[in-house]
DNA sequence: TTTT
DNA sequence: TTTT
């Protein structure tokens, strides 16, 4: 079986940085995509998707990347079930990230990750292991 | 921008047809997706994702796969807002598959589309159209 | 079956353009793609991707894009035999390009392509043909 | 930068697998990939792509697939030069496999890895990581 | 050199 | 709601 997604696209906020239980960062953001055709009234629409990133990534995204950048998110495409706080049951479809890329410099001033500069952006690898723990959104 | 989605499962059920009021086909199909890591408790979870099929696929989806049978779909994710029979608002995840593929053969006399068997069942195409003629390099 | 490559990199030159006999646009440029990983000695690797471009997208390439510039190629993965000069027979690979994407701003006064700005670069759809008519689910 | 292959297709020929002089195994074959759309003789061409695949994926890719075997390749584009046995300089493509999926039932009596029968085989999973070591072809 |  |  196969579950694989590319997106490149923007953040539309800072991503949300948070810990489970077991003290595992993850990060969460929403990823605006544009889509490549106009639709028949000749717009461009575009698709807004939730990314969730676990442990060291969750943290470097949340350290460098804000709002408007632009990243290639590689992942699995997860849809879950849950009661929410009304009691009414949701489905919620996320892209579990395996490995996020950024694919432009930040703007200046922008980040509060990095030593003052953009000039030294890590490049994700590809290799991170992902212990899926408790999770707590 | 980019949004690709490429997944290898089994449909949980025959696929659903059916037109727009102009008169365009219409396939919808959830796919069972084993993932590839077993959870803590040591179970293979499953995602269950909807996919969406559009004109003549769409209907060659509806005479040739039936629930059970093993299909690759490359498409695009797709997240739209709507609200349900009690005015709830709620959203949808769904894949728009560009192309679908059969994976493996149909068991003997489950079909209703192909001439009494499963001899002839298309690959499907991408339906782009590239004329590569001469290469002059 | 399925042969799907996405590959996001750099061009190491200006596109190349050619016609074949019949007319068809053909372009032909080389991409940049680090690696994640470092290697054993701790430096960064880099693939050097032939991609081969055709028809229309083949011209807004050579119009816009020129060394240097980012973008994202989906394709498949061509692998051809061919006889060089001196009547070796050699294998070439490379990308057939579906769709091709620019991923940053072109630097000032480089291109020749655009009416003087990089304002208004074109993002490149893929070439199917879909109309989403009202949804019948 | 991204680098992502994904293929499905059938292997021309039994695996291939070597030890590296550091121990580390190695398999290579090649997948027969037929192609979504007919040429202009309206014949289906076929691609076919040398995968190399490492460690504990290699093995039991020796143990578990023969040819004929239809496979889900996910991996990289890998492009590298060398000098053949004539001393001539030649260019290399294959995809360097991260995951290896076995899309159908082996026919009876065809394995030698297995205890006599298809029904336990693996189903690869994703979070095998890669030691690149010296390369022994 | 090639698979179904 | 779920497939092998």
């Amino acid at each position: 079986m196969l579950n694989k997604v590319i997106l490149i696209g923007r953040l539309t906020q800072d991503p949300e940085l948070r810990y489970t239980p077991g003290g595992v960062a993850v990060a969460r953001f929403t990823l605006a995509v544009n889509r490549a055709r106009l639709n028949k009234q000749g717009e461009r629409e575009t698709d807004f998707i939730d990314v969730v990133v676990w442990q060291k990534q969750a943290e470097t995204c949340a350290n460098y990347i804000r709002k408007g950048r632009l990243v290639a998110v590689e992942g699995r495409l997860q849809v879950r079930s849950y009661d929410d706080s009304q009691g009414i049951r949701r489905k919620a479809a996320e892209v579990v990230a395996e490995t996020v890329r950024f694919l432009d410099r930040p703007k200046e001033g922008s980040g509060h990750g990095g030593a003052g500069s953009g000039g030294d952006i890590p490049e994700f690898g590809s290799e991170i292991s992902f212990n899926e723990d408790d999770i707590p959104f």
